[in-house]
DNA sequence: ATAGATATTGATACAAAGTATCATTATGTG
DNA sequence: CACATAATGATACTTTGTATCAATATCTAT
């Protein structure tokens, strides 16, 4: 059983972002107004590479409403071009999404998010909701880890 | 691939709660002292079968402070008697854990929460983790569905 | 049983992560 | 340009908690 398992765990994916895409013209194709504070959020989130909190970016971006930033993260949320995902104890965090589904991983100690992407996971977890009853619409999962900059960096 | 998968998704566990522990007798184990508040919380949940919110508690438990009850279900949390999980917007929930490692699905429609324990997924987690730099520390992992209730159930 | 040490409580305030209102402003369209 | 509509931002409100701290309950030792 290990054996197999093993043969069956090949395809991992923690491939770098691919090119980001412009997300303005994403708006813009679903009918949305190119506004300048939506340009200035799309920009701003476009430069971050790791997850990031609503309030961050509304801090770093004085200028756009807190209201607006809600609204314009919601709007790529709906458009799956971020991930909104959740710390242990629940916090929120979001990042840029890859096209294809996958999941990520989060330090405990520093909070850096990783992405992985397993297609065993993936089938294995279609098989299990087969056996459940009721339609599975979807799931929710992340990984808890302490990256390897946190083991080496002393207790603090 | 697909006869192997359906040999091997062999041990998913649904079956009912066990008889329920004794909560109080838990914390006065942990050194907390049994108190009128705490016996009113816990004697409440007990009798909880499905996922619950806090201010759900408090609102029947009007004699307990508000933050009493927080901290109660926050030291249960810890004793691992309770699970904190996540409806899809992040909206906590929380319900009786089991003695042993699980995850839940949670309806979509009516919230209503079950519990599953699948030895495979956890083990390919296990190998995925393997394949990640860092010491794996946790996971997180929910399905969501619609019951089949609320699959009868004529649109709302 | 009483006293003193300590744990717990509850009222209140505060915080984080949003959402609802609604008057004002910007944008797109003819 | 004119008008309809979409978007914004200030503000208030909601939800899910946590921090303070004086008052109270519980435990322990005498
Ligand atoms: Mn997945
Ligand atoms: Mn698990
Ligand atoms: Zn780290
Ligand atoms: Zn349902």
């Amino acid at each position: 059983m290990i054996t197999l398992l093993s043969i069956m765990i090949q395809n991992i994916n923690t491939t770098p972002r691919a090119s980001r895409p412009d997300l303005l013209a994403i708006l813009e194709d679903q009918g949305y107004r190119p506004t300048n504070q939506r340009r200035d959020v799309v920009s701003l989130l476009e430069r971050k590479g790791e997850g990031f909190t609503v309030e961050e970016v509304s801090g770093e971006l004085p200028e756009v409403g807190r209201a607006t930033v809600y609204r314009t993260i919601k709007l790529l949320l709906k458009a799956g071009v971020l991930c909104k995902l959740a710390l242990p104890d629940g916090a929120p965090k979001y990042i840029m999404a890859r096209a294809e589904h996958h999941h990520h991983t989060v330090c405990v100690k520093c909070g850096t998010v990783g992405e992985f992407r397993d297609t065993t996971v993936e089938r294995v977890l279609r098989a299990v909701g087969a056996e459940i009853p009721g339609e599975i619409v979807g799931h929710r999962m992340e990984l808890y880890l302490v990256c390897l900059d946190c083991q080496d960096r002393p207790e603090g």
